[in-house]
RNA sequence: GGGCCCGUAGGUUAGCUUGGUCUAUACUUGACGGCUGGGGGCCGUCAGACUCCGGUUCAAAUCCGGACGGGCCCA
């Protein structure tokens, strides 16, 4: 594409992705990140539309799966703070001693989750006798109000979800989407009648998750964390992590298996048809802002963003080319847009008053999928000039645009989801040994079954972090990289975000 | 947790070392008018800034201290 020494509007080639990425955040006009405090950006218009197509393919997948949607308060009360962090001391207690949990007494030992929370210790004049803090999570908020709720084993399973903003008080260094301290937040919690339908809703969130990330044309590794990168609380954490273009991972999703743990604490019980009493065994699987962060970081190039087809704000953006010259360049202009609203497309008309080329450029830092060209010339011909924003133009009939525009868009959505996966096929590499080079920007695969030291062993040698294990393991043993000793579980190495 | 850098219009920036000539430079953006119009058009007119507080000084965008804000690197 001709450069005429402009700099495409100054944004850093991709390559550079850690300047590109924070520029490309705000030439497209996602967020705004002049708001005088750290971590908080405003969402503009373009940016929170598509973070709202993103939630809508959550709602319907909510909605597909039976889950309800709830909306609890930001603030919760100090006090009730107490069972939880009396909860994650035991565990952590009980990991770092390798025993059950049952098999420790509770005792007091002070989270180190207060440090990550902003507080709130006053109303107007008044000290609060109990200070509220605002949710990083809602666990706690909501685990206090399901026990009124779940009284039989015919309210169950219990399957809540709410898309709320969360806080957390970043000290480190904060990027847009990636690491923020407000973050639009996805959560689902769940509550089942014993640890076996419990674990069936984690297979339903992967699957969930799947059919998300292929609308996005994400490809993702699914690991099983190892017990020190487990979510405080649960039995086990499955992440799903995205290959940034750096090579860094970046963890989108995440769901834990929860057992009775939480149910112990909050004392969520129910009868069974025995009329015996039980405590429920929980999920929770949560999503966030990162997503975004994802597409625009994996899809976007040297000239803007490029949305999937799916989530994309605008889908289509029709430029009505030397208007003045002809009225049937307006009227064809309409009815091209109304036909394809009709079938649901979201559709723009840029008639303002520039130079076509200006528009071009325009939607394509915005990552607009598809440009519809119509000019006098098109409309004598009975066509629309199609520009695909991942290349190539073809003429489609104006007598047939949806079937064309739907077509169009399938092109679009394939070509993203073959470029993303190349990238992360190039990126994934075995790792044989531990004398073996470590490169920068790749990640490893590699033989893993050793302890706690022998991965700390692989962490230091490396300089990378384990992210667990793969859902499906080898299908022959292999020596563990550390040990030596045969093992067929597959893990994966990066740098993470 | 440790270390480093930075703060001038909406954006990018010159000026700061060696205080005065700054009534602060340029590009871009925005408004208005005209010519234009199939890949960043041209001309004209206009608008817009020294983060805040304190200190030094006859004099501070410039030197010193602090606050606030932004960014980077290493545990």
């Amino acid at each position: 594409m001709a450069d005429h020494g402009k700099a495409k509007r100054g944004i850093p080639p991709k390559s550079d992705f850690n300047a590109w990425y924070p520029a490309i955040v705000e030439i497209a006009e996602l967020v705004d990140k002049r708001y005088p405090i750290k971590g908080m950006d405003v969402w503009r218009p373009y940016g929170w539309k598509a973070m709202r197509c993103i939630d809508s393919l959550t709602h319907s997948e909510m909605e597909r799966t039976g889950h309800e949607e709830v909306r609890f308060p930001l603030l919760i009360p100090e006090d009730l703070l107490e069972k939880e962090n009396r909860l994650v001391s035991l565990l952590k207690r009980a990991r770092d001693e390798g025993v059950d949990p049952s098999e420790l007494r509770e005792q007091q030992e002070e989270a180190g989750f207060k440090k990550e929370v902003y507080w709130v210790r006053q109303a107007g004049e008044t000290d609060l006798d109990v200070p509220m803090f605002l949710r990083p999570t809602s666990e706690t908020a909501m685990y206090t109000l399901f026990p009124l709720w779940i009284r039989s084993h015919v309210d169950l399973p219990l399957k809540t979800y709410q898309i709320v903003n969360t806080f957390r008080y970043e000290t480190k260094q904060t990027r847009s989407f990636i690491r923020v301290r407000e973050i639009h937040f996805f959560e689902a919690h769940t509550a089942h009648v014993d640890e076996e339908c419990a674990t069936q809703q984690i297979h339903e969130d992967l699957e969930i998750v799947s059919r998300l990330m292929s609308n996005m044309s994400l490809p993702v590794i699914v690991s099983k964390r190892p017990v020190w990168d487990t979510f405080p609380g649960a039995w086990y954490t499955i992440a799903i992590d995205v290959i940034m273009p750096n090579g860094r991972t970046l963890q989108v999703a995440s769901c834990h298996h929860y057992k009775d743990q939480w149910a112990k604490a909050f004392d969520i019980k129910y009868q069974n048809e025995a009329g015996e009493t039980q405590y429920c065994h929980q999920t929770t699987y949560g999503m966030s802002e990162r997503l975004l962060g994802a597409v625009v970081g994996i899809h976007g190039d040297d000239n803007g963003l490029i949305f999937p087809p799916p989530i994309a704000p605008i889908q289509v953006v029709i430029i009505p080319v030397a208007q003045h010259k002809s009225p049937s360049v307006s009227i064809a202009v309409e009815s091209a847009a109304e036909s394809l609203r009709n079938v649901g497309y979201r559709i723009k008309i840029d008639d303002r008053d520039l130079r076509p080329g200006q528009k071009y450029w325009d939607w394509e830092i915005k990552g607009v999928p598809l440009r519809l060209e119509i000019g006098p010339r098109d409309v004598e011909n009975g066509n629309a000039l199609a520009a695909r924003r991942t290349g190539g133009k073809d003429p489609i009939p104006l007598d047939n645009l949806v079937d064309g525009v739907r077509n169009q868009l399938d092109i679009i959505h394939s070509e993203l989801t073959k470029r993303s996966n190349n990238h992360a096929n190039t990126c994934v590499n075995r790792l044989e040994s531990l004398d073996q080079e470590i490169i920068d920007g790749q990640i490893y695969e590699v033989a893993f079954d050793g302890s706690d030291s022998d991965a700390e062993v692989l962490e230091k040698s490396t300089g990378l972090t384990i992210l667990g294990d793969t859902m499906t393991e080898y299908s022959e043993p292999q020596p563990c990289i550390v040990s030596g000793k045969m093992t067929t579980r597959c893990q994966h190495l990066a740098r993470m975000y």
